[in-house]
DNA sequence: CTGTGCATTGTAACTGTTCCGTTCTTCGGG
DNA sequence: CCCGAAGAACGGAACAGTTACAATGCACAG
């Protein structure tokens, strides 16, 4: 075990300015700061006691977790993971990657320094950080996102089949040109929609051109404009598949918005994180996933590995299940289609 | 200042026994146990330096933060808070005062141990616990209500003011039978909602009879009850005030589910807490409070208060706004009604 | 050459926790 | 009745890291 001491002995300081260079003082010399950075994390030097053990989680987020993103999933997550805790008595703090770590500092010294045991990651899209943080060997698990990197730990919902599912769903009631409300991040949740709409497209033989994927950032105003878009094509579509609960309710309010009449004369399967697609009218037809649940698990599992009572990896798919309610119907016979200036044309 | 050693030789044990006995370790007595909290406790001890001063503030909630409660309110607030301490570069880990805080223990002490520095309250109707916080002199911000007590800092929402209005704007459309979907939670804010309606009401000369007011738990469902019974009552209601945002959504979903036209049939004036109420359709004409804002300057204000760069008392109170949208209008010359078996009676 | 101010570092005292040994009591068996 | 073993309770000392204060050394003006 590296002390501040055997720093000092190796390094030929005294232990305060151990402690110093350790904690970025301003004043300490900044070689000397590097000098002791470096023996530091030559010795694997991890503040051992600054902490008493305190049984706390980290709830991680790469870049910052609020702005526009802290929706309804978030919400759900946290709910689950806020529950999960509690069996062993945890405390969770949520962590910002981006804001705090520094340059050159390792994840578990970082980790230290906040003061948790084990994080769970919210990886957002960027894997690089996931599979650090497993080399490292910290006690961590992914949560809505998976990574085959051995010693990974995860808890996702797999939306493939389901997303298969949904799109033969709207196949089998006629529909032809059904478009596709994906994502700019591109996690594998949002790649396994994207793959299951892709998937049942072509197996049933159905072409899928440029204007009919309609990829934007998750929020209401990009369900509006999808529906915009995908309405305003020369040969537009008849159904749509939005792959966010908040892009589902965009479109939909949309449609209300332009007096179009779903499912008459629209269809559209959304994503549910919760138990959103019961509060819509119509409640809308989905694919849902149980975010509280993931979040229970993970917490539940991270805690009880930490506690010694799990071990080993951890690895869980929930598949989601899906769910028709009113916001599909029969393709109808001859598409509606938008005009730019917002009026429909109704053949 | 009282350290374990100064502890031990008061008590005549050794620091160890002390340090057992603070951290309620097994191996100790429990008479042993007992005087030394209680000197601890008469001494005035903290933990000065078992954790690194870091910064971390607490969000507390006095009673289980999850299960349903954990909705649109408290995920905006978080967004906000989770901006407002980016500033002053903090922290925030959620503390749990019914799970965790041990009998006779100090607010101050737990809140060392949890190793915050100070603490944003979400008291959810229990002005009890944020009284003896403020009582002990440790940092702290209520949020979402108030207190006059000397010392205590708030940031809050004033809605009895666009109670009124809300009220009054339904009564200078014809409606005299107007409910109320109000809560059991009874903090300030749902107090002065209250509030607001009566003195409405009252200035207007308008009856308030039994069956108008509701009072449930927040949640879709409720709202749906709300509706079911507001209209089945004899003389029913035209029109309604509901106090929270899920309420809201629930009863214009049951409107909607019943074919109940809003606002020809039925008016609701509602709540919303970020902008849910533009996601509805129709959009819902509401009372709005910005829990995000609230959340932003509570944090910015305890961050800048514990860095010394605030002082003071801070006491705001943020007036509600109120907006016109598509779920009010005209009071219909006939009230509809309701059959207990789910049918509408259209005069 | 000397005093002053600043940057940098070391000494030592402080915080709290824990390993290991000691004391004392209790209990079972000869 | 005595003795050994087990266990509960506690103390001593060593450990962790931080920080107030003093000391050192250097640059620079007078």
């Amino acid at each position: 075990m590296a002390s501040v001491r055997k720093i000092a002995k190796e390094v030929g300081v005294s232990v305060a300015t151990v402690s110093r260079a350790l904690n970025d003082h301003p004043e300490v010399n900044v070689e000397t700061k590097q000098r002791v950075i470096d023996v530091a994390n030559r010795m694997g030097y991890v503040p051992s006691m600054s902490r008493m053990p305190s049984n706390v989680l980290g709830l991680v987020y790469p870049s910052d977790p609020v702005r526009t993103s802290f929706g309804d999933f978030e919400s759900a997550m946290l709910a689950g993971v806020l529950q999960g805790i509690n069996e062993q008595a945890f405390d969770v703090t949520i962590v910002n990657l981006a804001r705090d770590k520094q340059k050159g500092e390792s994840y578990t010294r970082f980790f230290r320094r906040k003061g948790v045991r084990g994080v769970i990651l919210r990886t957002l899209g960027t894997p690089t950080v996931a599979d650090e943080i497993v080399a490292e060997g910290f006690p961590c698990i992914i949560i809505a996102d998976r990574s085959e990197r051995p010693g990974a730990n995860f808890v996702c919902g797999d939306s493939r089949a389901d997303s298969v599912r949904a799109v033969e769903h709207l196949i089998y009631q006629g529909h032809k040109r059904i478009a596709l409300a994906a994502h700019t991040v591109m996690d594998t949740d949002h790649r396994d929609r994207e793959a299951g709409y892709l998937e049942a497209m072509s197996k049933h033989g159905l072409e899928v051109d440029e204007g009919l994927i309609v990829a934007l950032h998750s929020s209401p105003e990009a369900g509006a404009e999808t529906v915009n878009r995908v309405l305003g094509l020369e040969n537009p579509a008849t159904a749509l598949y939005a792959t966010t609960p908040l892009t589902t309710l965009g479109s939909l309010h949309r449609c209300l918005e332009l007096g179009v009449h779903v499912p008459q004369e629209f269809s559209i399967v959304g994503f549910d994180d919760s138990d959103v697609r019961k509060r819509t009218y119509p409640p809308y037809t989905a694919v849902c996933q149980n975010a509280e649940q993931l979040g229970v698990e993970a917490a539940r599992w991270l805690t009880r590995a930490l506690n010694g009572s799990a071990g080993g990896e951890f690895r869980v798919r929930h598949a989601t299940t899906f769910e028709v309610n009113g916001s599909t119907g029969m393709c109808p016979p001859n598409p509606i289609r938008l005009r730019s200036d917002g009026t429909v044309i109704r053949p």
